[in-house]
DNA sequence: TTTTTCTGACACGTGCTATTGTCAGAATAG
DNA sequence: CTATTCTGACAATAGCACGTGTCAGAAAAA
């Protein structure tokens, strides 16, 4: 008996333990950066906050921005998720659809403050790679808004490039503003609002 | 005598001379920011490009952010100015005075890019300080486009702050991905896009 | 010319964090 | 029980740019 690796330990194998760890740093993370923002949250916290140490912090992710990204697309596909769902599952005119569905969005937003943080403003302007992540994702969302605003018929008049990026923009600088102001309207109102933005996907 | 200060050099006075040192440092900073950006541009780059050496850095600024806020507000106070002029200057409906705003405010972007770069994508996340500029300058934005969409008449319909913001965020949105585009469309294409957007605020 | 002020170059200390490396001790397998 | 793997604490290294301080020489004044 030379080599008897992997071994189980609390009845997890070496994977779903690194899983868990790697678990636990996201949520860890997500807390922090919601707490602190991503400049002022540190390796050596986000550890702590998972109860773990740098060691296992460098077995998941490369660096710091690994992580964050990690975060990010852990929240924005729950966030996206939600949203495809409700938007399925919506029976009616576009218009009462979109605000539906924008009242999920900001409902989630404010469920989960820390979550809405990181998905809506620390990820900006971190990084190159992490601007990309972003990049990338701000077509899929204005995707997501077209087909909210879209008639049944699904007749797509596919408006411009530019004015989903603007109507994304638009929506999101609504959630920038409602989250520094503590929530302080109300979600219908916020979706409201959002929906009045959103109309001119409809055009 | 004892104290003879403040000696003239080359026919300017110290006072002259410390503003155009501090000039020149502004104008560097925003040649560098838009090249680099800001979180690549160290402070010894700026006194670089200036011809100037970090010693009177710090006779102008107390610290790189400092220098930041200080571009910004020289580009910012430009873009302003001539939007108002352009805006009070027309003549006519609503519709094409949005139109022409618009378009004065993205040919400026294309104009000078750098300016542009740091006008609409540099000064985001930062830093507190850095943060609370372009927060306080938002709701101005806002009351620009506001008024310009505004009927002559002047009844102030008044959208809710929240709806500004967004038609701001997604103004702002579409100059972002224009630039990214490396200034694909046409001025006045965009400027189009853009005032769908800002149709919001006649409603 | 001589004195004083201004200017440019540069070195240095500082502070902060990421990232790697070491090691003793806990948990498990056989 | 004994050997082996896993885990947590922590030291050590490295890097980076800010902000300050020094100093010799240039430019003006007297």
């Amino acid at each position: 008996m030379t080599t008897a690796r992997a071994r189980n330990y609390a009845g997890l194998s070496a994977e779903e333990r690194q899983q868990a760890r790697r678990d636990r740093l996201i949520e860890g993370a997500i807390r922090l950066y919601g707490e602190l923002g991503y400049r002022n949250t540190t390796v050596k916290a986000v550890c702590e906050a998972a109860g773990l140490t740098e060691r296992y912090f460098y077995e998941s992710f490369a660096n710091s921005e690994a992580l964050l990204v990690a975060a990010f697309d852990t929240v924005s596909r729950r966030v996206f998720n939600c949203l495809e769902e409700v938007r399925k599952g919506h029976r009616g005119p576009p218009e009462e659809r979109g605000h539906t569905v924008l009242r999920a969005y900001y409902q989630m937003l404010k469920d989960d403050p820390d979550g809405a943080r990181l998905f809506v403003i620390e990820i900006a302007r971190v990084g190159p790679a992490v601007d990309a992540v972003w990049g990338a994702l701000l077509p899929q969302f204005g995707e997501v808004l077209a087909r909210m605003m879209a008639p049944d018929s699904d007749i797509k008049p596919k408006p411009g490039e530019l004015v989903r990026a603007g109507v994304v923009g638009g929506v999101v600088q609504i959630a920038k503003e409602w989250i520094r102001s503590g929530y302080a309207r109300s979600v219908d109102a916020v979706a409201a609002d959002a929906l009045k933005i959103c109309r001119v996907l409809t055009a």
